[in-house]
DNA sequence: ATGAATGAAAC
DNA sequence: GTTTCATTCAT
């Protein structure tokens, strides 16, 4: 076991492709280099690293420090999207993330530099002092070749510092050589508690993360290990939750804070330390699932992290410990207990691992915590000591936090406790501005727990709590409002919504999944979201306007259009597949009969924002020309971009990747259809489609005939906008006829 | 795990 | 130019 993670490496190693690293690569290193457990091949970057280096306790390779690679800092954009994702989703309650995505890139894209300043500043902000924490870092980790950076690597093993996290790998040339042996961290340290960096508050929360995570971490868990993990993990969560409120008169000082928190050595309990566990390393634990000490160690991190939850966490740690995390449970069944062992999937068999899952969740439900064999154990000794305080504390946190956090004007009406949600809709109502959102995906940290977000999710996910309650609630109030207004009421609020049910475990478990990341935030991360909270968040209305505004505009100067036509037609197109799109909408096809207005309903409710586009731009192309190539044109901007497209505020920029390109072509039977393939580029090239169904010169679609019009409705497979283009067809002609 | 967007960085 | 990966989270 130990040493099969390594006979891994070489591979990743040696045969560098010239491509960037993939995923993979990042499972790789940690481990593999010092001894790789049984975790053998770590999956990612964060956690695995810690594990396994608990287990090693004497001596710390460098290495050790190395494998947590620190995440990317958000670019401005990402920063505009976690501040007004919730916003369009308050809108657009039925739309998923990508389409919410969409919607934000059109709003970023109209939205004026000036604007954008802030999350501009922000993310640069952001950036500087992520570097300067993480002085070698790069953004993509070469692979086993260094680049060309110093800062990576170590001559002796190139691959190590592959990942090229700041502390170990920090330059040869400064000091950092020591680090790693000894301490890395107090360099770290210091260099962020520098108090003149320090006005980024970025820069403490990701200096501050990064040390707790690499190093402290690992001294955390080999305190922990030697005394005694359960108790060890109690103290911490206990801990950190006394230190949240105290902490926030100084914010400054958080940082420092933070570093005297590492230096006393206090044993461990700094702060939380955010990794996610990633499935596949769950999986590797797994393996050695044997061994105490990786449960252990799950545990706690989950503890310490952001993940108050206990719940959840226990769900997941014994997901984890099973092995079988990472599938996605299914709740309804149930199999003999005894299945649990029977499951150690090293690899991920998918049927086998749900069964698993499966008794996993019932025995939470049940026992809450039942865990097998040894696991179960510690599980059971944590859970106790915590539970009752942990929860106490979070709730109590959770509110106590959101104020002093959340403190800004504007953002009052998020402080609410979690409990009463309900009211706060009623006054939210369109107050955009406010950022409710900010309340439940910001408060919590949302951001830090990336690290163990995903885990968290699923689990949630996998009890139910989080898809279905939100697909009910949505669901609910689409069927409420639908026709009306957009205004939803349904907003981050739902997902307090808790009210559903005190009593059902369920909600009650999400709403304090939610509430426990806020209370595990570190300072830091407070800091980094009062920051982020404090940037501006601009109404949907605003967005509206402009994109009207624009689109307007963008008309008058129609003379774009006919280049982007041109250009187009010149083979350059690409097509993106909006199938998925269409798909993912749940969509249903109109009947037949649906007159015009009707489609347009439809189109409404599930392109919301192309809707408005063709509303304002492109409707009235229509009139003047008979077909109706404008919802075509607006569902598939890369291609004709021109006419519609060019309204579309923003977002298309990007051509998309070969790989998701869907090429139409006409088969031997006349009909269109999709057809993928690396090829199919260069067969468009050689060809152009123009004659087919995609764009003329003018930048419009010829209109599919009304036979393959249905036809094409009826399969679903097809790319979106010929669906789309034959729904308009379809129900022109029909509304002719009537 | 995928994808949807933009953008920064590394190729 | 192309490819990764940052964000979120429904699927």
């Amino acid at each position: 076991m130990k040493g099969e993670g390594r006979s891994k490496e070489p591979p990743d190693a040696g045969e560098v492709t010239g491509k960037r690293p993939k995923r993979k690569c990042l499972q790789w290193h940690p481990l593999l280099s010092k001894k790789a457990l049984d975790f053998s091949e770590e999956e990612e970057e964060e956690d695995e690293e810690e594990l396994e280096k608990v287990s090693v306790f004497d001596e710390e390779v460098e290495e050790d420090s190395n494998e947590q690679r620190a995440r990317r800092p958000m670019n401005a954009f990402l920063l505009f999207c976690k501040r007004h994702r919730s916003l369009v989703r308050q809108e657009h309650p039925r739309l998923d993330n990508r389409g919410a995505t969409k919607i934000l890139a059109d709003w970023w894209a109209v939205l004026e530099p000036k604007e954008k300043q802030k999350y501009t500043d922000m993310a640069k902000e952001y950036k500087d002092a992520f570097m300067k924490a993480n002085p070698g870092y790069k953004w993509c980790p070469t692979t086993s070749k260094p680049v060309k950076s110093p800062s990576c690597q170590p001559l002796s093993n190139p691959r190590k510092k592959v990942w090229s996290f700041p502390s170990n790998s920090s330059k040869d040339s400064t000091t950092a050589k020591k680090v790693p042996k000894t301490d890395s961290m107090p360099q770290l340290n210091f260099a962020m508690a520098d108090p003149t960096k320090m006005g980024g508050l970025s820069m403490l929360l990701l200096a501050g993360e990064h040390a707790l995570t690499n190093r402290e971490v690992d001294k955390q868990y080999k305190l922990v290990k030697k005394m005694g993990n359960s108790n060890n993990v109690i103290v911490c969560s206990q801990s950190s939750l006394s230190m949240a409120p105290e902490g926030k008169p100084c914010r400054q000082s958080a940082l420092f804070q933070l570093a005297e928190v590492r230096y006393l050595s206090l044993g461990s309990q700094n702060m939380c330390v955010k990794k996610k566990i990633k499935k596949k390393e769950v999986a590797r634990s797994n393996d050695s699932s044997d061994i105490p000490g990786s449960t252990k160690k799950v545990i706690k991190k989950y503890n310490h992290a952001e993940c108050p939850h206990l719940d959840s966490i226990f769900s997941t740690i014994e997901a984890v410990a099973k092995g079988v995390w990472k599938e996605k449970p299914k709740k309804k069944l149930q199999s003999s207990p005894s299945g649990g062992n029977s499951c150690l999937p090293k690899k991920k068999s998918k049927p086998k691992v749900k069964t698993c899952v499966k008794d996993k969740v019932i025995h939470e439900d049940s026992e809450q915590c039942g865990l097998y064999s040894s696991t179960k154990v510690e599980m059971k000794e944590d859970m106790t000591d915590v539970s009752p305080t942990s929860e106490a504390e979070e709730t109590h946190l959770g509110s106590t936090d959101l104020q002093s956090t959340m403190a800004g004007p504007h953002h009052s009406p998020c402080t609410h406790s979690p409990v009463k949600p309900k009211e706060e809709a009623k006054g939210k109502e369109r107050q955009t501005e406010v950022t409710c959102e900010s309340n439940p995906e910001n408060r919590g940290s949302r951001k830090s727990e990336r690290s163990c977000k995903g885990a968290l999710y699923k689990t949630l996910v996998s009890e139910g709590m989080l898809t279905s309650l939100r697909a009910n609630i949505d669901r609910g109030k689409r069927g409420v409002f639908r026709a009306s207004d957009h205004d939803a009421n349904w907003s981050d609020d739902s997902w307090t919504v808790p009210l559903v049910g005190p009593n059902n475990p369920k909600k009650l478990k999400k709403s304090k999944s939610k509430d426990e990341s806020s209370q595990g935030l570190g300072k830091l991360e407070e800091e980094f979201e009062k920051k982020f909270n404090s940037l501006p968040q601009y109404s949907p209305m605003t967005f509206d306007k402009k994109g009207v505004a624009v689109a307007k505009k963008k008309k008058t100067e129609s003379s774009t259009l006919q280049e982007e036509a041109s250009k187009v037609g010149k083979g350059k197109s690409k097509i993106k597949d909006f199938s998925t799109q269409l798909t993912q909408c749940s969509f249903k096809p109109p009947h037949p009969s649906h007159p015009w207005t009707n489609l347009h309903l439809f189109i409404e409710s599930y392109f919301p924002h192309l809707w408005l586009v063709h509303h304002d731009s492109t409707m009235q192309n229509s009139t003047s020309k008979t077909k109706s190539c404008a919802p075509v044109a607006i569902m598939c901007p890369d291609v004709q971009g021109t006419t519609s497209m060019e309204m579309l505020v923003g977002s298309q920029k990007r051509k998309a990747r070969k790989t998701k390109i869907t090429h139409l072509v006409r088969t031997a039977d006349g009909s269109v259809s999709p057809a993928e393939g690396k090829d199919m580029n260069q067969e468009q090239d050689k060809k152009p489609l123009p004659q087919q169904n995609l764009c003329n010169e003018k930048g419009c679609y010829s209109n599919p005939t009304s036979e393959e019009a249905e036809r094409i409705t009826v399969s679903q497979e097809l790319p979106a906008f010929f669906s789309l283009a034959a729904l308009a067809e379809v129900a022109a002609m029909e509304n002719v006829h009537r």
